[in-house]
DNA sequence: TCCATTCGTCAAGGTGCTTGACGAATCGTG
DNA sequence: CACGATTCGTCAAGCACCTTGACGAATGGA
């Protein structure tokens, strides 16, 4: 009966481990790490990656993109060069420093979750993880984007 | 292993609500509904609240409120009038509009859960609810507020 | 060659929140 | 029963994050 909708439960959620994470990342040494730079810094996990590829892992507009890689850029965290086969396009990476930040990002996700596991189990956690994913992947084809659908 | 971050299966979980939402109220007669309308519409339902109440269930500034407040008078879902006892507060309810909204989104927000229990079964979204309340309880001392923790 | 397309950026706007500052009403203390 | 302190709400400005529109530069296909 607890009629918690759904989308606040999610939210709020979403927002603890944001907030969990963002309220850790000044105390370990990186300062200026703004949310949004979340996806971006894990869809540059994998290696260098143009800005159109960029564009399609995050689902958000070219113009978004384009803005975000240039304050993680300025904030040190990323890399932009000319692509080196088509001058039009660029080539965006992770800089030493964003490398440093990916692997605090995930660590903290860990601990974060590890307190859920505390809490409710770690097999809860992964049934959470397995049916919201099922749910994600039923909605659209597999699980899209990043950020938007 | 799948090390999809849960943050972002929390968020894209919580948009295809929304967007759900967002996408079916227009067909039933009910435009230009703002997704932050939605969270202060639940908090309205059990009847008039002072804007003082609404911050504290909200959780957001009270300047967000009141132009929230604003904005849903505006648009003919919302009423607001002087407190009878207190000259400073204000008193902020449903319009009659505003109650069949209501009715109109816990019947969607009904429908696009039965479309989850059909993708992964009714006791998994239970499940889900359970578990995500059981870690925002944890975090903070009850279910706290509806946006901001 | 040259026109259509693609890639990315500049500019402006909208939503949802924030902080700061304030006027009006009420309360608590002397 | 004042009167300073507090409370309630709003106005104004600003920031984060996203959008649409328009464009210059580079590429590729006929």
């Amino acid at each position: 009966m607890s009629h918690t909708p759904l989308a606040r439960l999610l939210t709020l959620s979403f927002r603890l481990l944001i907030d969990g994470l963002h309220e850790r990342l000044p105390e370990r040494g990186f300062p200026g790490v703004r949310p949004a730079f979340g996806f971006v810094l894990l869809a540059l996990a994998g290696g260098p990656v143009t800005m159109k590829d960029l564009v399609a892992t995050l689902g958000i507009t070219k113009q978004a993109v384009s803005q975000l890689v240039v304050d993680m850029v300025a904030a040190g965290y990323a890399v932009r060069d000319v692509h080196p086969a088509d001058a039009r396009s660029r080539t965006v990476a992770l800089s030493d420093r964003g490398r440093e930040l990916l692997v605090a990002v995930e660590e903290i996700y860990a601990e974060l979750e590890a307190g859920w596991a505390a809490q409710i189990g770690a097999d809860r956690v992964a049934a959470i993880r397995t049916d919201l994913e099922g749910v994600l992947r039923a909605a659209h084809g597999g699980v899209l984007p990043a950020l938007r659908p």
